[in-house]
DNA sequence: AGCATACATGTGGATATACGCATAATCGCA
DNA sequence: TGCGATTATGCGTATATCCACATGTATGCT
């Protein structure tokens, strides 16, 4: 449907919106605290911006503990998967979004995240959770 | 580089903006006016997201005699050219596209518009509207 | 020059979007 | 129940976007 895909551009026509999914994609799965640091963001900008993907169905989230876990969303369309496809290649090339990835990674590995070291099984982009 | 990328997806996320571009790929290159006929809708309209597609990368433009004469951009980035494929994909099952298009291609043989006809085949001109 | 066609742009107002700050809601635990 | 941690939302304001109407510009023809 023509709304729905427009729904999805302008989902990610944001920096901050394509940097989440940026590394929302890059650790599988995240909780808002975790994204908050990584992009030094304050947490309503944060939310609501994930509160956004999450409308144009970018992205799910669930619930562990205190925490409320974002991921890539399941089963997305088509078009979504080809938009996809396009924004990860040009992460590859991005040094904003590959920064983003190293200091993710970083706080991960210092320990200062709550919920990436315990939760992430880390599947492949489209696969990994059914449902 | 990742402002460019934003500026593209920006510049799709609206669905005048996605039907223009449906139908220069589906055409090849149109006028303003064809463009304006095809969906009903006012010249400065037009005309504005037709600036804006070009602001943002995805459209060209050049002049033929009275007309200006718009196309995809040659030479598209990678990552314009899979979010392409992503809305192209998506146009074949749209029926506002592809209503578009059967609506355009009315006009070019009925003889309404004015560039389609004599610019499109980019074969001899042999000059005035026939009939 | 005068006129017509095709296109672009200036402008004002309506609407949507984004941001910052404060506050509410949810959960786990003592 | 109270408290701290995590997340969401209400709200006012700044900013961007969109639209419609009018006007300006470029080209071609006579």
């Amino acid at each position: 449907m023509l709304t729905e895909t427009i729904e999805l551009l302008r989902g990610l026509g944001d920096p901050t919106r394509l940097r989440l999914l940026n590394l929302l994609i890059h650790k599988g799965e995240l909780c808002v605290c975790d994204l908050e640091r990584a992009l030094d963001a304050d947490q309503p900008f944060i939310s609501r911006h994930l509160a956004n993907l999450k409308h144009a169905g970018w992205v799910r989230s669930r619930r562990e503990r205190t925490w409320v876990i974002y991921s890539l969303a399941p089963n997305l369309p088509e078009a979504a998967r080809k938009i996809l496809d396009a924004v990860t290649f040009e992460g590859e090339h991005d040094e904003v979004l590959m920064a983003d990835r190293r200091r993710l990674d970083g706080l991960i590995s210092s320990g200062t995240c709550r919920s990436a070291s315990d939760l992430v099984p880390l599947g492949p982009i489209n696969g990994g959770i059914r449902e």
